[in-house]
DNA sequence: AGACTCTCTGAAAACGTTTACTTGGCGCCG
DNA sequence: CGGCGCCAAGTAAACGTTTTCAGAGAGTCT
């Protein structure tokens, strides 16, 4: 259907190694060819065909960019930090996301051979086959938020050891004592570490208190419902990230249980509604976008020097703690003390 | 460096033209054969090289999604319906974003020319370079949110007449009379839409007020404060969408005017944080996600059947509203109407 | 037992590019 | 005035697949 560089040599009256030579690198064309070509190649309204190219080229001008499962706040903008870094540099981006775990992981990996010219994933899930027999051998690959062990590429990883830590010490120093934590899914590489950073703030003085949740706004407030008509009520939440904090908040609020009077409340992310519930959340802020275009740098300079020195090294995205309303502390503490490195 | 058909045929000791059947139709090969390509792909972790694929095939399982800023919750979800039925098809999904007209919409579409076999796009931008020059020939296309007159394909438009003439005439029937609308910016499609819904919402009774916004928290924070401090404070004020309504109900607080009692408030979208903010969000509710499978389906039949009967047909989107607290008009009218159609 | 048919395999063409190599024409220098 | 060299344009190979076509071998029917 769409024209072919042989229709626009025909009508060109050239061969359609002028054309391709003439639409490329002009190397070397006669001002009088040139504009021929030119002329048929708008007038047939032509574009090359993209597959054919990169067949050849060995390049697609692609990444693929594999994500847990699309959800919320938080992926847009990741998705839009990557993209906005891509778009500049003329690089088109291959989502796919869902996967389950790494098994489901490596299947959408391998269907992304010849796709695209480096990877861009994300994968905090634990267990299962590894991936590194599933990346097509020489892939570039930049990992996010991951526990595999280094040595496939260069690894971005948000400090959510660091930020739980900071929270969580946060407060304790505000006063409180009996601090609970809601979790995220056992499974989930993120999850361990911010309760591993619950554990480390909360120092020696205090107990630790975990509940499970899996990330979901419905789990937190299951688990703020429950905390709510216990007996042993704790002076202070920590959920492992703003939506069950949100969904907590939710259930304390109806449950008559006022933050941060009764109890404080701190979460993690800094989704854009973390300011906007009532009392403004407290929380630690993680620049996803910001670690999508540092991700995608980091790619873009690996595809372009496969065999670069810098492999295998893991940088930490630094986060800050947000001092808002929900912990009580707002008055004392309330300029957010940055947070950075592991 | 990665192993191509060649290399298992030589390995498997049969032609290539063996290896390809076996891999795909199997349309009757031996099992001796079958079985040494089998061994042998797995061996060299074969995976077919997609450009070269997709080139003979003239199908590359992709399919194009043209977005016009990648933001919030709202296209999170849009990307989230879109991309659970493309996977369940096997398809890919190209995503580009950001492009702020057509004619950088026409830009992003040229180059995805080979690269894809459909285009899904969402395109509410008014004025600038029409986009059927810029289309492929031939190339299936379902758009969404898009005034662009149809005979280019399919198109699925959320009812957003429908939804704000339902909000609008919610809060008259409410007893207010007196209602402001904030609305989006002047060239965005549904913006209009929306604006349209609105004025024939308030019926003869009403005068009409609006203000200008451009769909961002800001704006509506700015138009909050400003209708605080005026001395012609409205009864009502009608956001064109939600991110605005919680802006200004932010700015309204802020300034002592009570929700829903002093001024009552609608929004536009019902994105999750709607619930949660207080008082609780009435708006009109969208199920994006069902918007972007239903889109995505629909394209996918007229990738099969290219010459279908079923061309150039609209679509419109239900909304549904959603009565909250802030229109204090909760207890009145709590059901929540379906409104259809448009 | 011979011929026909059927089935499986391999050779080769095709998809739309880019690019190395070849050819041809022209100018310049001897 | 003739040869040499350079530059522009064309020819063809290559990228990694799928698929058509042809051939070979075996089985069956007469």
């Amino acid at each position: 259907m769409a024209a072919t560089i042989k229709d626009v040599a025909r009508r060109a009256r050239v061969s359609i190694a002028s054309v391709s030579r003439t639409l490329n690198h002009s190397s070397s064309v006669t001002p009088n060819v040139r504009e021929r070509v030119l002329r048929a190649a708008s007038r047939l309204n032509y574009t090359p065909h993209a597959a054919a190219r990169s067949l050849i080229i060995r390049r697609t001008h692609t990444i693929g960019l594999l994500l847990p499962d699309i959800h919320g706040e938080y992926f847009s903008e990741l998705i839009r930090g990557v993209d906005r870094a891509a778009r500049s540099r003329g690089l088109h981006l291959l989502v796919s996301s869902t996967h389950g775990n790494n098994a489901e992981a490596a299947d959408a990996l391998r269907s992304m051979n010849g796709r695209v010219d480096g990877l861009l994933m994300m994968s905090p899930y634990i267990g299962g086959a590894s991936l590194e027999d599933a990346l097509p051998s020489g892939l570039p690959t930049v990992l996010m938020n991951t526990h595999e062990p280094a040595g496939i590429g260069t690894a971005f990883v948000v400090d959510d050891f660091g930020g739980a830590r900071a929270i969580t010490a946060h407060l304790v120093a505000a006063g409180y004592q009996d601090i609970v934590h809601i979790r995220g899914p056992a499974n989930d590489f993120q999850s361990l570490e911010r309760v591993r950073g619950y554990r480390a703030g909360l120092g020696a003085g205090c107990r630790a208190r975990v509940i499970d949740g899996d990330f979901t706004e419905e789990s937190g407030y299951l688990a703020g419902r429950a905390l709510a008509a216990s007996d042993t009520r704790p002076q202070a939440v920590f959920a492992a990230n703003d939506t069950m904090a949100i969904g907590c908040l939710f259930a304390l609020t109806e449950a008559g249980v006022r933050v941060p009077h009764d109890i404080a409340l701190g979460g993690f992310d800094d989704i854009p509604l973390a300011r906007f519930v009532s009392p403004p959340l407290t929380t630690v802020r993680v620049d996803v976008a910001e670690m999508g275009r540092r991700a995608l740098e980091s790619l873009v300079v690996s595809i372009a020097d496969p065999d670069g020195a810098g492999r295998s090294s893991v940088e930490t995205v630094p986060v800050e703690l947000v001092v808002r309303a929900s912990c009580g502390a707002d008055s004392r503490g309330q300029t957010p003390c940055k947070e950075a490195g592991g």
